[in-house]
RNA sequence: GGCCCCUUGGUCAAGCGGUUAAGACACCGGCCUUUCACGCCGGUAACAGGGGUUCGAGUCCCCUAGGGGUCACCA
């Protein structure tokens, strides 16, 4: 069972540069199960391969977690009692328990070149063997590894791998898996330059932060049982772990560049909020079994269990992502919608402030699915229509009575005051009345000259935010248009 | 290739030995409406295949197939 006050978990992404949609929904499984236990949330990163890291490269992901609002208790820029979090700095750790493996004789120097691994490797692969390390260092004594390294050769230092038994990897989600050890070889711990290996800096680190349970992607089963080996050779006890299946492209490839979107900062960008991608996520491979679509953090929260995450890989699809983003926004305060828009409004020309975009806004959210949606549906609003709609052109311009239906729309607007949509809807039926008409025969006319468009929101909330004058001159411009045609 | 994981409609996903096999997205009809969207009503569509176990299997076991992962001085 759970101990709730002990509950410490963590995500460890290498510093990539981009949180990528899985492993936000690692993030979330972590930070939910934090949470919803009064755990610890780390955030470390792996950035212990010098070669790949960059000095900020850490900033994309940490970036994509807030604005996910998913924080973290301890961590880079958060600090904690378990520091330091990046692993860089961790350094002089790693070979403090380097050297008590070596020690105890459970890890050894390696002189091999990579060059002679490399064509073992090889040599391997044409007889169709499987490759595992020879061990030919494995018994070098503790005295000659010191002479060469004092000549100057970089060995890397392995570790011991026992040559039978299995390893039993407890997993919350799969259950019990099992590893034959005959099919380890002796892993390295430490590369030339002193670094630790990725499996070797994760069980130190994981321990020594006290992390309680790894929740973590699938890819991270297959390492598990090396890890578990070191845990017992360090005399550690184990976490539990969690692996989450993957999420995969449509194609049921990985996920990756050629598909689309596959960071959180690109769905930012793109106009999707955050708490519709975090209530994507969270459905994309965990179920509450409640009949239920719609779920907020604190909904999450209550009936989130790690038992409702499921065993099987999930295709993320764009589709119903978008779909759930349109709820949300139009759920969303239009002013919120407005900060989000004013830099591409003011982009495009369409200028002004959030409190001209906001009643745009008002009308546009419930029939847009992304917020730069808006500005393109509802251009019109910010600019005369440069073409009318082709289809709707013949229909409502190209008739025999187009002309006298649009110059009765013309007068009718100026006519009226303009004082609210109800009166203006008021106006335009009584007057279609009095023609004999159908409101329709008014409307769809009116509809196409001012937005160019045959399908707007509501045609007199739409007029009252053009106003008066500029409806007029609209609907002016479309008569000499039909005087042309 | 070895090892590991996975397999219910196109996608997500409920089901945990007895159901007409939920629900959502998408798609197709219809209703509502000034148009669009929303909403509502209805429809098409699934247990990968084969063996067992059992009175009875989507549910348990085995095999096959397919997909994914992993086997680095990457993480």
């Amino acid at each position: 069972m759970i101990l709730v006050d002990k509950i410490r978990v963590r995500f460890a992404p290498s510093p990539t540069g981009t949180l990528h949609i899985g492993g936000a929904r690692t993030a979330l499984f972590n930070w939910l199960f934090a949470r919803k236990y009064n755990g610890k949330m780390i955030l470390r990163i792996e950035d212990s391969d010098v070669r790949r890291s960059r000095e900020d490269s850490a900033l994309g992901i940490i970036d994509g977690l807030r604005w996910l609002g998913l924080e973290w208790d301890e961590g880079p820029e958060a600090g904690g009692a378990f520091g330091p979090y990046r692993q860089s700095e961790r350094l002089h750790i790693y070979s403090q328990y380097l050297r008590q493996l070596l020690e105890q004789d459970q890890a050894y120097y390696c002189f091999c070149t990579a060059e002679q691994l490399a064509a073992e490797r090889e040599a391997a692969r044409q007889s169709k063997k499987d490759y595992k390390y020879g061990g030919h260092c494995r018994h070098i004594s503790k005295s000659e590894a010191k002479e060469r390294i004092r000549n100057g050769e970089r060995p890397v230092i392995r570790f011991k791998a026992p040559a039978l038994g299995k390893v039993v990897v407890n997993d919350l989600i799969r259950g019990e898996v099992e590893f034959d050890n005959r099919l380890l070889d002796d892993f390295i711990l430490a590369k030339s330059d002193g670094g630790p290996t990725y499996n070797f800096a994760v069980v130190v680190d994981d321990h020594c932060m006290a992390i309680s349970h790894v929740i973590r992607a699938e890819e991270h089963l297959s390492n598990t049982p090396k890890q578990i080996l070191l845990y017992q050779a360090l005399g550690w006890s184990i976490p539990q772990f969690a692996h989450v299946s993957m999420i995969l492209a449509p194609d049921r490839s990985k996920l990756s560049k050629r598909h689309g979107a596959t960071s959180v900062q690109e769905f930012r960008d793109a106009g999707y909020l955050p708490e519709a991608l975090i209530n994507y996520l969270a459905l994309l491979g965990w179920s509450s079994k409640e009949d239920r679509d719609f779920w907020n953090r604190e909904e999450l929260l209550e009936r989130f269990t790690l038992d409702g995450i499921s065993r099987s890989p999930a295709i993320y699809d764009m589709e119903k992502m978008s779909w759930m983003n349109g709820h949300y926004l139009a759920q969303a305060a239009p002013e919120r919608i407005a900060g989000l828009l004013l830099q591409d409004a003011e982009k495009k020309g369409y200028l002004g402030s959030t409190e001209q975009l906001i009643p745009v806004i008002e009308l546009l959210k419930t029939r847009v699915r992304t917020v730069p949606a808006i500005l393109e549906e509802g251009a019109y609003f910010f600019e005369a229509p440069a073409e009318y709609n082709e289809k709707g052109s013949r229909k409502y311009f190209g008739q025999e009575d187009s002309l006298k239906l649009l110059e009765e729309c013309l007068s009718l607007c100026q006519a009226s005051d303009f004082e609210s949509a109800e009166k203006l809807e008021q106006e335009l039926r009584q007057r279609a009345s009095d023609l004999k008409l159908k409101a329709a025969n008014l409307i769809h006319p009116i509809r196409l000259a001012i937005s160019g468009r045959t399908a707007t929101p509501g045609l007199f909330e739409v007029m009252m935010i053009l106003g008066k004058s500029e409806c007029i001159e609209r609907i002016s411009k479309a008569i000499l248009y039909v005087k042309s045609l």
